[in-house]
DNA sequence: CAGTTTTCATAGTAAGTCAATAGGAATTAG
DNA sequence: CTAATTCCTATTGACTTACTATGAAAACTG
């Protein structure tokens, strides 16, 4: 399946927000560097979550970025569609003009399709993916224990 | 949802064979002028859907394509797997270098988000688009009557 | 065999999309 | 004021897509 870059890296920022905002705000700089995305290709995807009501901004020195709500209210879907509404927006064809066969296709399968991504990711939430990073994480270091001195 | 026009004419090409070859071909020509799609175009659709033997094309005057197979036991799987290896095959990022975000994103959601969009897929028959495209053409044509001198 | 109809193979092109970069304006803490 | 940070808008280069073009190969017809 074809997901793009902006998709790609809006979630992870997203699930880096989650994991690393303890009661105060995060940086494009920090997520950056955590997760290896360029600051500016940043800068672009951010603004758009929060014009999707996704996080919450903090303007001027000492801040960032918060989520609006509790992980577990945040979906898949919203985020998805903040990013880029064609993965679940309708199937739209350029120059096609509407026919029989085009209208059949559409009803009888675009739609059904779309509508069961939809549910598909309507039901993964924020949580659900810092979780599994969290699961991957203490698996990954006990498996490759660290030692402090 | 976007589909490429690819997937989109020969998914109609498929339909328009299944519907109009009656113990003969169906040749590109046929098909251009009924679904209003370029014969160049679709010269270059059919030989995908032939290698990936879904169709049995006929050389020469009088050739043309028929199914392999019974309508019923063609899936939209193997018509989209036959025409963009993209839309239902794993997901791949270019640039990303593996993390631990990443391969938690891809264990936890995109691996399951395709094997849950193949399932959709893999239900789907071209019979049943067929069945759906006679549907709406008869409830079309009874709508707008046509009277025979 | 000659001629016509058809599929087959490959190449080319124009427009559009996408990922990423760039520069600087606005905002705010200290 | 100064530094840190978000915000806004443009631009670029690479890639993809939809389609067109050219002509070869195959096979039926008479």
């Amino acid at each position: 399946m074809k997901i793009s870059s902006k998709v790609e890296c809006g979630i992870i920022s997203l699930v880096d927000i989650c994991i690393y905002s303890n009661n105060s705000v995060v940086t494009v700089i920090n997520i950056s560097a955590r997760q290896n995305i360029s600051a500016k290709y940043l800068e672009q995807i951010l603004p758009q979550l929060r014009q999707a009501d996704i996080i919450r901004s903090v303007k001027g020195a000492k801040g960032g970025y918060t989520l609006t709500r509790p992980a577990e209210q945040i979906t898949l879907r919203d985020v998805i569609n903040a990013l880029d509404s064609t993965v679940l927006g309708d199937v739209r064809f350029s120059g096609k003009e509407d026919s029989i066969m085009t209208d059949a296709l559409s009803k009888c399968l675009w739609s059904k399709m779309t509508a069961y991504l939809r549910n598909f990711t309507e039901n993964v939430t924020l949580r659900d993916l810092a979780d599994s990073y969290d699961k991957l994480s203490s698996e990954t270091t006990s498996a490759e224990p660290m030692y402090y001195i």
